[in-house]
DNA sequence: ATGTAAGGATCGTTCAACAATCCTTCAAGA
DNA sequence: TCTTGAAGGATTGTTGAACGATCCTTACAT
């Protein structure tokens, strides 16, 4: 018995129930991400936990868990507002992620395991853009990038570009366009996907730091102009 | 006046309040990275909160930020628990620092601007030694990993190498003999810090990831004994 | 050894209340 | 006109109590 008892628990993790402050994050979160509650907007305590028929003190546990996931800020005593990221933070996002990215490719010598993951991405990217359904092109990419993250193979660094791009997201609903942002990106990934399929480590990450580097450099252009403090 | 103001903006930080729940948060993170609080225990929440004075739901937001930082895990309806890492914790812990750290030193070719702070964790390491205080020493140690790391210049790999020795400060308590772990490599890091302050980046690199996998493949030897999950 | 049932302990969540802080408004003074 | 100061209301910070839900333990029966 004891080989499907081991094999049960992998399974533990599904039927992992989760509180109200959990589901609530959730909402929160994705309305964020969809940019539903713009950055800058006031989470009010009372107008939030009406909406969703929650009392203050578990609305406030989903508030501290998203303003550690720097997706809200806190002030004391003036309550929490969506991030409103600056420049700064992005190019310290690009930078994190170049590091990561980077290195996630840099040694790989034969097509990884996690491939498959990668090209799915790049085929769903390319599928989003010949059906103009931008909105699914940005979420393509992403998953791209959060293959190519996964093939370092930690946990650790899973979860930290999974925040990199909630946070990236933030700075897409400010600006206008996604369209004119993700489209040219598109080659781009398809050839850093070939490099890596044959096993071409360094090529791919010569490529995904250019990437990076324009992407960065287009953001913080555009980003500069409507937030220039 | 307008100078007057800017320069005083520089100090907004410094009269940064904070709430009770954070303060909160200060004591047990403390309580638990000196060890006061093993892995595995549970901490109640009428225990905790009698013993600070605090209520019950200003408790269970400091839960929830220390939750967030993988210093507790969170079970529903059986309450928050030290972290008990696994051997898998500590084999990603270290591959997610060989990630950040030797990038941080990979594209040195001059000495960088937090040199200084490399030192100063070199210095205060050999003082430690030179007077038996092996409590000391392993402070020290980490002082100088969090250096290297803020050569990257990133905020956020600040503070995502901040947690992940935090995380670490977890296996050192279940495990004995600090003196054993931390004084072997008092030389390694002045040599790893005489490659950064020449502006050697390739060489400090190459001793860093042969010292991480070093310190992982002991820490990891003698913690499967312990914890043979 | 397995299964069931009762009881107590703890957590999850809500509600109500009050103090502390912030924001707005408005009037007084330079 | 601009600044300062003083209410007043609105919102957050924190507490305490309450009740249902879930878990753990114990005892008992199969």
């Amino acid at each position: 018995m004891t080989a499907e008892v081991s094999g049960l628990a992998a399974d533990r993790a599904l039927l992992g129930r989760s509180s109200t402050a959990e589901r609530v994050a959730d909402v929160l979160r994705t309305r964020i991400s969809e940019g539903y509650f713009p950055p800058g907007t006031r989470l009010a305590e009372d107008a939030i936990g009406g909406a969703l028929a929650v009392s203050r003190n578990t609305l406030r546990e989903a508030f501290r868990l998203l303003t550690h996931e720097r997706l809200l800020t806190h002030e004391l005593n003036r309550g929490v507002f969506v991030r409103v990221l600056s420049v700064e933070d992005v190019t310290d996002i690009y930078r994190v992620r170049r590091l990561i990215e980077c290195a996630a490719v840099r040694d790989l010598t034969a097509p990884p395991s996690g491939l498959d993951r990668v090209m799915s991405a790049v085929k769903a990217g390319e599928e989003a853009a010949s059906s103009s359904d931008w909105l699914a092109l940005g979420t393509a990419n992403i998953r791209f990038h959060q293959a190519i993250a996964a093939l370092a193979g930690s946990p650790r660094v899973d979860e930290l570009m999974r925040g990199l791009l909630a946070e990236l997201r933030l700075v897409f609903h400010v600006m206008s366009d996604p369209r004119r942002f993700h489209e040219p990106y598109l080659l781009r990934n398809g050839e850093i996907a070939a490099a890596i399929s044959v096993g071409d480590g360094p090529r791919a990450e010569g490529m995904l730091a250019a990437y990076l580097k324009d992407a960065e450099d287009q953001l913080v252009g555009a980003y500069g102009e409507l937030n220039p403090a």
